[in-house]
DNA sequence: GCAAAGCATGGCTATTTTGCCAAATATGAA
DNA sequence: TTCATATTTGGCAAAATAGCCATGCTTTGC
């Protein structure tokens, strides 16, 4: 009754707690300014007022989206005197960032040769 | 001016595009539904119709999820006959899958563990 | 104690997302 | 052609999300 990452044993009805808590995580990243601030703690931590500076958008606004990446268990916050640190809890992130940059920057290349080249898209 | 996927080169603006689509990615995977179909996808190609039946809802809203899942590049369809089937087109998303996948097994059992175990949580 | 700085939360509105039904489209069979 | 099957799309209502302002909480400094 082990639950297993690729969900062998599971056929019309993979538990549904799993596949919630997985989604979460996802969408938690799903959104450019929490992307954004999560870009920026793989270079190590990050007080609440970096990542606003970095967002420009309202301290509250801020707060909530790192509440949001926290209640996924994408990043942890840590109190140290007047600030809050945070910081990425999910190691396995940085290399799937990565993959999907590379794909991504391909595209984008693709894009730009599509409009530049002459060539029309079928 | 290259686009890397750790956006070496880029301070407090990275490109906004890079990030939307990335970000666009997290949030097709975003949906228990979604993840749902895709964690079967990992199997191997399969119709609209299979997977209207893993989800169990409707058949417009299966298509739907599944062009949310189309447009951000994270599957490929391809027709055949009359029926349109549909592969995983994000190699490494696997990894990562199985990655977030030990770390939510983990979590769970913590979670039940605190419940069964006469432990309180802080 | 009091004030200020750093974050979080309540409350509100605008926007987006979801999911169903109904209708349109495309393909293969008769 | 006509019908049936497989899938997408239009349209709508309910629910969730995003972002701002104002307020509350906690820590530090005076």
């Amino acid at each position: 009754m082990a639950i297993l990452p690729n969900m062998n044993e599971v056929n019309a009805r993979p538990h549904r707690e799993y596949i919630a808590e997985q989604a979460k995580i996802f969408k938690a990243l799903g959104h450019p300014s929490r992307l954004l601030m999560v870009q920026a703690l793989r270079d190590g931590e990050k007080c609440v007022c970096d990542l606003q500076t970095l967002i420009g958008a309202d301290m509250s606004t801020v707060s909530r989206h790192l509440a949001v990446l926290r209640e996924a268990g994408v990043v942890r916050s840590e109190k140290r005197g007047t600030n809050i640190y945070y910081a990425l809890a999910l190691s396995c992130l940085d290399t799937f960032l990565h993959c999907t940059g590379t794909l991504i920057a391909e595209r984008i290349r693709e894009k730009a040769s599509l409009l530049g080249g002459g060539e029309r898209a079928s």
